[in-house]
DNA sequence: TCTGGGGTCCTAGGACCC
DNA sequence: TCTGGGGTCCTAGGACCC
């Protein structure tokens, strides 16, 4: 496992936030020319995405069809087509990890990249990420906005502000007098409903939320989100770019629409069975095995419930987590004939925790415990490299010093 | 304006154990 | 018979993100 430098780096700005465009419309407009320079909305129930053209009447992603077309209605409006944006994806990721080895992603079309230490090899990080924005232009098509600071947050809120198709850098010198005339909205964790909570206290931009107490905004909006929101606003984040992370749930779901209403418990139950499959297939794929089955179920007034059940032992087998996920529906049918279902999901979480796992730390016969905690990090790093990232928290050394306790590690 | 599909993390209560 | 503190796991719901 790669991580990035903690002396080097931390105070420059060396990490880019790499976001594409109306990922799925810049694709489409990539790949049908007539499309190019008009208003383009992909998806039609929904919208999954639209092109700046369709933005500047209002359409957003997230929003309903109907609206969309209100605003706009000479948008041309396309079906998803997952698989070209699938290799789409692949294809910037490729540029990305030629960049550099450290790459975080966060989603289909944006990571994390830390170009500390690349400086006499490729230059400055506003060269990279200059040159990064013309390679995924050259060879991929596709515009993408890239925001470099010194933090992970900051990196992120600048590729916003960069957009579309922009380099933005934030000068470790000029980080509040960027940060605190931002709205709240834009702190990571706040969405709506912490924006109306915060609002009413008259808290609107984040210089307000810099003023406050951890405890006065931890009473506000909980305390992980009070302690996120205390960190963020003082510009404070010393998250590392991390590879390797690893996916902790695997989910498929489907929309029924009003006919889920109407449906027999046959055709449910054909729905339960090729949402299992689409599910346990590609956890077999990826070699991952999961404990909890969940199961999703939202209603005529958009309510939702979830029901779960934890089995024995971790697995990806069809039959067993069919069985569970059939057990779920059966013991959900109350709730289903009396709200009027609308939308059935699943998904497998407690992933590839059958059991805590034993594993031998690389220190070799007769070795003693690391001298440092530098040693120890770089000794759990070496494990994460073999096994992927794995929630470490403690540990006990066996052997000559039985009950020797080392020391808790962050996750 | 009546809304897709894929995820992440946090909170809180209850069961159970020492 | 009643009492305490601390911890883990499971379940359900909620907020948020792209």
């Amino acid at each position: 496992m790669f991580v990035s430098a903690s002396t080097r780096g931390r105070d420059q700005a060396s990490i880019l936030h790499a976001d594409l465009d109306s990922f799925y419309a810049s694709v489409e407009q990539r790949d049908d020319p007539s499309l190019r320079g008009k208003p383009v909305i992909v998806g039609a129930g929904v919208v999954l995405a639209a092109s700046y053209e369709a933005k500047a009447f209002g359409v957003r992603t997230a929003m309903g069809g109907h609206q969309a077309r209100r605003l706009c209605p000479q948008a041309i409006v396309v079906p998803p087509r997952m698989a070209a944006y699938s290799r789409a994806s692949a294809d910037v990721f490729e540029v990305f990890r030629d960049t550099t080895p450290l790459v975080e992603p966060l989603s289909v079309d944006e990571a994390f990249l830390d170009v500390s230490g690349l400086g006499r090899v490729s230059g400055t990080p506003v060269e990279i990420g200059a040159r990064l924005r013309a390679r995924v232009r050259e060879e991929v098509g596709l515009p993408i906005t890239v925001g470099i600071a010194r933090t992970k947050f900051l990196a992120k809120v600048a590729s916003q502000e960069g957009k579309p198709d922009g380099l933005l850098l934030v000068p470790p010198d000029r980080e509040l007098a960027f940060l605190h005339p931002l709205p709240v909205r834009r702190l990571w964790g706040v969405g709506a409903k912490t924006a109306e909570k915060l609002r009413a206290h008259g808290i609107e931009t984040v210089a307000d939320v810099a003023e406050l107490g951890e405890s006065t905004l931890a009473s506000m909006v909980g305390g992980a989100t009070g302690h996120q929101l205390y960190a963020l606003s003082r510009n404070i984040d010393r998250r590392r770019v991390v590879t390797g992370v690893r996916r902790r749930s695997v989910g498929a779901q489907r929309a029924l629409g009003r006919r889920g209403n109407s449906m027999s418990a046959a055709e449910v139950d054909a729905v339960v069975v090729n949402l299992v499959d689409r599910i346990t297939r590609r956890m077999r794929k990826a070699g991952r095995t999961g404990r909890t089955v969940v199961l999703r179920l939202r209603f005529d007034d958009f309510s939702r419930v979830t029901r779960s059940h934890t089995m024995p032992r971790a697995t990806a087998s069809t039959e067993a987590i069919l069985a569970a996920a059939r057990e779920l529906v059966a013991a959900a049918a109350p709730v289903i004939a009396e709200r009027g279902l609308t939308l059935i999901g699943f998904a497998v979480s407690n992933i590839d925790r059958d059991g805590a796992q034993q594993l031998e730390l690389p220190f070799g016969d007769g070795a003693r415990l690391p001298p440092d905690a530098g040693a120890l990090d770089a000794a759990v790093d070496e494990v994460r490299t073999r096994y992927g990232n794995l929630a470490v928290t403690r540990g006990v050394l066996l052997g000559r010093d039985p009950g020797l306790e080392m020391p808790m590690l962050p996750d």
